[in-house]
DNA sequence: TTTACATGCAACCATATGGTTGCCTATTTT
DNA sequence: AAAATAGGCAACCATATGGTTGCATGTAAA
């Protein structure tokens, strides 16, 4: 679960995210399109989305493509978020109640 | 968005927001005992949350109350989350689907 | 079988990050 | 007022992180 949350935690990888997410399956040279970043850098950030187990690769000839899976994610969806959506409301509510508590205490 | 990313990349972090959770409205003292961590280290977590808007304090007296915003981590859900969670059968589907093409070519 | 193409590996670099220690300030409590 | 309590500030340190360059390897096309 950590390195779930390391990996979604920078910029770049979100966005190679959102890319496999508009198209699946692509390479890395086609990930590599129109970003200001060398190769090296997005393989290893590729290889820190892979480790998470946040995508998944195949090696077709001398090509390498790239498949989203999204089932991490869905995991802190489940185990992580809906702790804290559950009581959203209430905290706000709660929040409110303390702060104007507060000005009662010169 | 990114600072909320960052700032539940950290698991001491992520620990911090499930003491809230648990019981909202603590002090520093309080969120410190029983850690292995000074009190500093538990401040920059905390400034780091509340930078990222998870979090709001209020001071009361020399102390300094806690509590927990839950509306980022929601933001995240809808806006993120969600986006990967429509499609998690059907990328799976595909996955097994590109994963069994891959043997037809040798 | 050269040549071109797609990717892998490793060393290196600057900055970010998480943590510490030491000291200062502001409230309570005695 | 003095002592204790709760927290703030700043400098410093080691390691992690995101990035680069240079070269090596495997595969496909000429």
């Amino acid at each position: 679960m950590d390195e779930v949350f390391k990996a979604l935690a920078d910029e770049s990888r979100r966005m190679l995210l959102d890319r496999l997410h508009a198209r699946n399956g692509q390479t890395l040279g086609e990930l590599c399109d129109g970003l200001e970043m060398t190769r090296q850098a997005v393989t290893k950030h590729l290889g820190i989305l892979e480790g998470a187990n946040l995508i998944a690769t195949v090696k077709r000839g001398r090509e390498k493509l790239h498949y989203l899976n999204p089932v991490p994610i869905h995991e802190i969806g489940v185990r992580w978020i809906g702790k804290f959506e559950v009581q959203r409301l209430d905290v706000l509510a709660e929040l409110k109640r303390n702060l104007e508590q507060k000005d009662q205490i010169p």
